[in-house]
RNA sequence: GGUGCCAUAGCUCAGUUGGUAGAGCAAAGGACUGAAAAUCCUUGUGUCCCUGGUUCGAUUCCAGGUGGCACCA
């Protein structure tokens, strides 16, 4: 199917965290009567639902939402698997729409459905806990090292202070028996739908404002609760996650409840800030005030 | 009221034997292909409280002011 001829179309909504991007996409999902696909990499799981502002259970009820708490803490999840399942989400509603709305501040995960993702072998956790042991005992230049070994195209351009980049790339390697260079295309994967991108932007200070209130709310909400319960499960990578780090710190007698409560406005503060250095690159982006409403609607109704 | 100590980056502080300054944190900018709310890189931020004095030159020494803290009345 050619982009040009088909008349579905996925309006996607981005924007650093409090941004409002839930509200929006509610209210773009009512008037297009269309259902909502999340892209957010910590929503997913349903324990840790205050702490990720995951939508509230009025706000499920307003719109139909997938991908929101369909996961547990304990699961594996990659993007590539997020491709697959939101795509299958969002044909499901084509099905009978002619609109989707995907909501999300996890840009590489947009980016995985809007443009595609190379598929490369993913990697068994024995491997892996065996390089990451490499790592911890013999330091960075050992697996560096390897890596100029068996992928030195890669090595060339690897941030090789980065041991998450180093580590992912050897893996890949050791996996397939091939470089990691052979299998990143970056070929972008032509879509059956128009993608629409729509950017929350806010003066800085408002956003910050924003998040400040948004932690305390959460407070409010019984955050300090959850962290608790999923303090057990503290080394899980699904908790290495803001709001739940500093808390589990605080309960490990590391810093006060005080400090952590500003650690977590710091580190949400960063994480927007992180967010839209991504977004910005993307140049598909239209950028909004998010009381523009007016402006929004007319761009997703354009025919261009 | 008296005495002592302090006043330097947004914050906490270091320093300059007199040649206009630097750490940590915060902040800003950036990277990013299966753990991405993760992981990693780069970069500054200044009436050195004010006024006068000494000096070629004062943020540094001296005096006075102002503000803060402590102690004594």
């Amino acid at each position: 199917m050619n982009k040009n001829t088909t008349n579905k179309t996925l309006v996607v909504v981005a924007g650093p965290t409090a941004s409002g991007k839930t509200s929006l996409a509610i209210k773009l999902a009512k008037s297009l009567n269309t259902e909502i696909v999340s892209a957010d990499s910590r929503q997913f799981y349903r324990e840790i639902k205050i702490g990720t502002a995951a939508p509230t259970k009025e706000e499920l009820q307003e719109a139909k939402h997938h991908l929101i708490g369909n996961l547990s803490i304990h699961d594996y999840f990659n993007v590539f698997q997020f491709e697959q399942e939101a795509l299958s989400c969002i044909n499901n509603i084509f099905e009978s729409n002619d609109y989707a709305v995907m909501v999300g501040g996890s840009g590489l995960y947009l980016d995985a459905v809007c443009n595609g993702i190379d598929n490369i072998p993913d990697c068994p956790q024995e491997l892996r806990n065996q390089l990451q042991n490499d790592y911890t005992t013999e330091g960075l230049k050992f697996i560096l090292d390897k890596l100029k070994q068996l992928d030195p195209e890669y090595y060339e351009i690897v941030d090789k202070q980065n041991p998450k980049r180093i580590l992912r790339a050897l893996e890949v390697c050791l996996v397939s028996g091939k470089t990691y260079s052979s299998f990143r295309q970056y070929k972008p994967k032509e879509r059956p739908f128009n993608i629409k991108k729509i950017g929350l932007l806010w003066d800085r200070p408002e956003l910050v404002d924003r998040i400040h209130q948004r932690v305390d709310m959460m407070l409010e909400e019984g955050l300090l609760d959850e962290v608790k319960s999923m303090y057990p499960h503290k080394n899980l990578n699904s908790l290495n996650t803001v709001g739940y780090k500093e808390l589990f710190d605080h309960f490990d007698n590391k810093c006060t409840f005080e400090f952590a409560i500003e650690k977590i406005k710091t580190n949400t503060r960063r994480y927007a800030k992180r967010q839209m250095t991504w977004f910005r690159k993307d140049k598909k982006i239209q950028w909004f005030h998010p009381n523009e409403y007016e402006e929004i609607i007319k761009f997703v109704s354009s025919k261009d």
